[in-house]
DNA sequence: ATCCCTTATACTCACAGCAAGTATATGCTG
DNA sequence: CAGCATATACTTGCTGTGAGTATAAGGGAT
């Protein structure tokens, strides 16, 4: 049948006054004094961003351009993170689609000059129970317990009140399961939906409700940060991305610390330091720092024969469960 | 200073002309008779896809209406894959922009009526070298091999040939490295860039070259394939993913091949059996069933329930190595 | 009925990965 | 020199899992 086929063209025919803007938005990451950052403009509550426009070569190139133009940022790394397409991104005076795409890159702090209106934020202040580093952050028992607990028990129905507390109990460890750290955008999803964060009760005008303190963002900016938190997490398990956001020269506890500052959690140093080496993912400097206190540390760089080879086998890293 | 604030918001106004036109494109996957399939239209060539437009709630919404409409199929599960606008999408008449959004979907084949002008296609179709389920298939070794050596050697800087065989002997396991069955896209990418198949001539007007043997695709319709191929296999390792594509009840070794056919390699058959009723995926039904020939198979039904908490632990499968 | 086939199901073994604990060496600082 | 922080080595025990083998149950051909 034919039909079916001429159907099909002039349908596509007639949507093609149905044209869309395309944002381009950049989580750019990096890690200093074992602090994960985001770089952010405005009020520390956007990311940069802006149209993909016909003279960027590609998406990628178009990224790169807004970055360096709002921050004087330069990025290396960068992978895409999500495509989405909200009901609420409709422009007001045409009815007009705005897609986002939003990329994640690996940068290092120090690289560029700081431009104006732009800033590092360190990305806890805006998930403030996501940092387990120091144990279990008070706010997660103390606030979000309980306002969990009152949001799940808001609905009559006895089975979609069992399902928020499983999915709560799930995402945040309660009742001594374990904490899972890749689980932060289903925790943010959480929160969002429990109406415990100021990005989900805009625009209401009901008095204002108690929220759990964290800095919030723009648009759904906060939303693609925690996207790439948990990608960034999961990541690191099996690929040397790492290294990113590393010096040129590290040691081995300063590799540590920041893998642990992206997992949000400790990580115990004999097996991390063994993985490491088994792996032959560094190798030493020759040279040693004794500016970390105590015994010299030696130097490691990264050894970049790696990337094409762990392709196979995957980057391992001791993520300690308890 | 808030001249780049200014600026910003000039950009960005001198930019809203560049509207774009997106696509929405599915890869939808069922699997029968242990042959994993693609959904296709055209010539078997093409994937089912339309453009995005306004009267549609959303972007999956959207996709599950191209769907239905041009192959009869309701869409179950859905995942995005990637974003994509190659500088060659650009539209004849008009200067303007395609960005092609690109999404998994899994159903069951029997789910629906055939509908006119679609049907099955089993991938390995496509993909010919990715079936290694009665061993390495000889297109490997016998086609694949010399022609990449030779793409190899057709350059003359001795850094790039060695880097280009490299490639070669990860991706597919030359030299006695073991086969990585979730480097498809790696692979196509490969012989894409060797010009081994014939997305890649195309439009060139030289001799025909000495292709691989395998169907090819509009577009880049088979590049999604492959990148589809890619995040199933990945992603049936630690989620429940399989199930979707399976009938209500079904015997563990239907399921087992399932899972091979899908990741195109066998497994070792108590192995996945301990694993599987291990982490409590499926629940016996009581029934029985002697179809499959000799002892009668116990019938499973999938636990709904494990969708919740699998988010924890992850679903593994036992993919042999050797 | 018997043999043989196919499939299902159970048991065992061995090794690798890895979390965790403990101990020691080294060099700085006060 | 004491005290401290870091680096580094060794050990232990559990678990996951790849792999082999054995047994049970039904169907079909001889």
């Amino acid at each position: 049948m034919d039909d079916q086929a001429i159907r099909l063209r002039k349908d596509r025919a007639a949507f093609k006054a149905d044209d869309v803007k395309v944002d381009l938005i950049a989580l750019v990451v990096a890690v200093n004094d074992s602090e994960p950052c985001v770089l952010t403009i405005g009020q520390a509550d956007t990311l940069p961003s802006g149209p993909f426009a016909l003279e960027h070569r590609s998406l990628q190139s178009g990224l790169r351009g807004w970055v360096e133009q709002q921050t004087g940022h330069r990025l290396g790394y960068i992978e895409q993170l999500y495509t989405f397409a909200d009901r609420d991104r409709i422009g007001a005076e045409r009815q007009q689609r705005v897609i986002s795409i939003s990329y994640l890159a690996l940068t290092r702090k120090e690289q560029a000059a700081g431009s104006p209106k732009c800033g590092w934020q360190s990305w806890y202040e805006y998930f403030p129970w996501e940092d387990h580093r120091s144990g279990t952050p008070p706010v997660v028992l103390d606030v979000l317990r309980p306002r969990l607990i009152e949001w799940a028990n808001g609905v009559r129905d006895a089975a979609t009140r069992r399902e928020r507390w499983q999915r709560a109990t799930i995402a945040f460890g309660f009742d001594d399961r374990l904490w899972n750290e890749e689980l932060t955008l289903q925790r943010y999803e959480l929160v969002y939906e429990a109406g415990l964060v100021q990005e989900a009760v805009r625009g209401r005008d009901a008095a204002p409700p108690p929220l759990v303190p964290s800095k919030s963002m723009v648009a759904d900016h906060r939303r693609i940060v925690a996207t790439g938190i948990a990608r960034l997490r999961s990541k690191i398990k099996y690929r040397p991305v790492v290294f990113e956001l590393m010096p040129p020269v590290f040691t081995l506890l300063q590799l540590q610390r920041t893998v642990e500052a992206l997992a949000g959690r400790l990580i115990h140093k004999p097996n991390f330091r063994r993985l490491i080496e088994q792996q032959e993912l560094v190798e030493e400097t020759g040279e040693a720092t004794t500016e970390t206190g105590g015994r010299p540390a030696k130097l490691f760089r990264f050894r970049h024969a790696v990337l094409d080879d762990r392709l196979i086998a995957g980057t391992k890293l001791p993520l300690a469960r308890g």
